[in-house]
DNA sequence: CCGCTCATGTAACTGGTTACATGATTTA
DNA sequence: TAAATCATGTAACCAGTTACATGAGCGG
């Protein structure tokens, strides 16, 4: 039972969510998807279903549309299975951990002669407040929806998001720029 | 001028705060660092120093202590030049975007059965927990020194994670579990 | 003297990305 | 009818990890 990466158990978790569903409305969903940890290439996606399916927690089938070719893929008992392992694994410092490229540029920010320091400030803001705006966007057309779940979680992003832009005015507060 | 990667860039920025540095002290830096995205294993971070002293972007100089051989790592101009090139570059979803681990797992928790949701979240909550005690921590040591944005970026940690737990348990509350 | 940390490295691997190819279907 | 999107895939590449090897110095 060798173990799974974040990404194939997260595409299980999709799976779950959508199933049966075809590789491309997989990808789509981590093409649209607000973080950009993963690409969702095909180059990805493809592949992993296969190994996935060979692992036997995935199980496909033909589903042409008309003339064009099709794919359907849907969890498997043991895919359920591995997707519950992982969501009673342990937490540790990797699941609490977050990385902000904001932060670490920050981090650096006086390595910039001090009269460019207002405009990296800007430009973070201008990033955060967009993001915000774009995840605004969206919790407004899943709260019409009937998953609570894909609502909060989108909350979830919100959050951290006003957190990063609050604290960011705090930096330039405490280096007054 | 082929463009840096991201630990290329914050490896630049190591060296600005930390130069002159061994390369053991720079991969510290990331292994004792709170965020997980990268290990600092050696199988990285030696190449990468030569790879950018190739470039032209450090230098170096053996700097052996007593008898144990060492050696030193410098930015040269180019290399300030690079980092401030990332400093100075537009910042847009990607850098505004964040990833939490904890959260994905949440969209799909309704894969457990809803006994096994408390326990669920009670994992989620003492790991972030315990991350807010380790950040606090670490502010507290780096307030007694003398760098502020070291301080600051700390906090900022601080507050995503503040803010990922105020969500989590909003969360419970409107999923009631 | 044993184990730990300091310190420097290499080799094999792997989990992705980028870029390409192909063709059907929809939309402007 | 041209361009965009849907849909499926492959091949080459690459950044970073894991695991290993080596040896010096230090604390119990």
């Amino acid at each position: 039972m060798e173990r799974l990466s974040e990404l194939e158990q997260c595409v299980l978790g999709v799976l779950w969510l959508l199933q049966p569903v075809t590789p491309y409305r997989v990808r789509k969903v981590f093409l649209e998807s607000r973080s950009t940890i993963w690409s969702g290439s095909a180059g990805a996606i493809y592949p992993l279903l296969r190994k996935l399916e060979g692992r036997g927690l995935v199980g496909s089938r033909d589903a042409p549309t008309g003339d064009r070719p099709g794919r359907e893929y849907s969890l498997t008992g043991a895919g359920k299975d591995g997707l519950r392992r992982w969501l009673r694994a342990p937490m540790g410092q990797a699941e609490a951990s977050d990385y902000d490229p904001i932060r670490v540029r920050v981090r650096f920010v006086e390595a910039l002669p001090p009269r460019e320091r207002g405009p990296f400030f800007d430009r973070a803001e201008r990033a955060l407040t967009e993001q915000l705006g774009r995840i605004e966007a969206m919790c407004d057309e899943y709260e019409r929806g009937d998953d609570v779940v894909q609502f909060l979680t989108g909350r979830g992003g919100w959050h951290t998001v006003r957190a990063r832009l609050h604290w960011l005015r705090e930096v330039r507060d405490a280096l007054s720029v």
